[in-house]
DNA sequence: CAATTTACCTGGGTGC
DNA sequence: TGCACCCAGGTAAATT
């Protein structure tokens, strides 16, 4: 599944050759995705330059203008997207249901189960922090801004568990759920505590290594990086999980079985012994 | 009213 | 071979 790292890792891997180049066509095979893609997408999109590619949590923003059209093409890989660039005239396979044509390489969406999106937000809307899908994000686990400080306030009165608090995104983005769990057997923190109270000393723990884990994952992503241009995409690369999807095997660092439970009906695994 | 919980979308994989 | 069932993540909707 395609978290924070995984889509960094695309954003990383695309933007050399799309950067500077202009759209010269769109094929929307399958526009039935998460949201349906705008139907006039390809007309406004065409002729347009790509001037930039952003990422915002799991969102990528390609930055897109041209005469008397300008604004941001919204992607998101949902849970089984992947872009790649194809030759021109490849035949699309199944499940591959967009493509941007810029400058003769051809970016290609594939998303098996649909959850992705593919959205067109015009610069006359404002910037895309105000697309509404954009605008509850909380901030960038890179950004200064993210600190335990900010965890501990934004936490205060809050009941529901440290593992769910961090997997909304409404305090900070980017801890999907592997990096939830990962992140807090490394910081020693049940994920069943209430956020609220977790205290300040255990969130200057968390907040490092919310970081380690995310950059950890970049860079096995950068390292095992396949060619954009000719292959498979990003092949999504595993971290050495130390407790994710490890139900029942010993603890990394006690030998202790690692459990599962579930929160929201999602999985998360920790370490009973090392976690408190 | 904000916080929290539940439901839903889809299709690959599994087990019978 | 077929089929019921589970699971995944992010958002909308429902509920507290």
């Amino acid at each position: 599944m395609p978290e924070l790292p995984e889509v960094e890792v695309t954003r990383r891997g695309i933007a050399p050759g799309l950067v500077g180049r202009r759209i010269d066509a769109v094929a929307v095979r399958e526009p039935r995705l998460r949201w349906p893609i705008p139907p006039g997408l390809a007309r406004t999109l065409t002729g347009t330059t790509v001037r930039r590619v952003d990422r915002r949590g799991k969102y990528l923003l390609l930055d897109c203008a041209g005469t008397g059209r300008a604004g941001w093409l919204i992607l998101h890989l949902g849970m089984s997207g992947s872009l790649r660039f194809v030759a021109p005239g490849t035949p699309p396979a199944k499940h591959e249901h967009f493509d941007l044509q810029a400058g003769g390489a051809v970016l290609r969406l594939t998303d098996p189960r649909r959850f992705g999106a593919v959205l067109w937000h015009p610069a006359a809307d404002g910037p895309p922090s105000d697309h509404p899908l954009l605008a509850g994000l909380g901030v960038e686990p890179f950004a200064p801004e993210f600190s335990a400080q900010r965890l501990f306030e934004a936490t205060r009165g809050r009941t529901a568990s440290v593992k769910q608090t961090l997997l909304a995104g409404a305090i900070v983005v980017g801890v999907g759920n592997i990096y939830a769990s990962e992140s807090l057997f490394r910081a020693r923190i049940h994920p069943g505590t209430a956020a609220g109270r977790v205290s300040l000393a255990r969130y200057a723990r968390l907040v490092p290594e919310i970081r380690a884990v995310l950059a950890e994952a970049i860079d096995k992503g950068g390292s095992t990086l396949r060619d954009f241009r000719t292959s498979d995409g990003p092949g999504y690369f595993q971290l050495d999980y130390r407790v994710y999807d490890r139900a029942g095997l010993p603890c990394r660092v006690c030998g202790t079985p690692i459990r599962r439970i579930v929160q929201g009906q999602r999985s998360t695994f920790y370490c009973p012994r090392c976690q408190r």
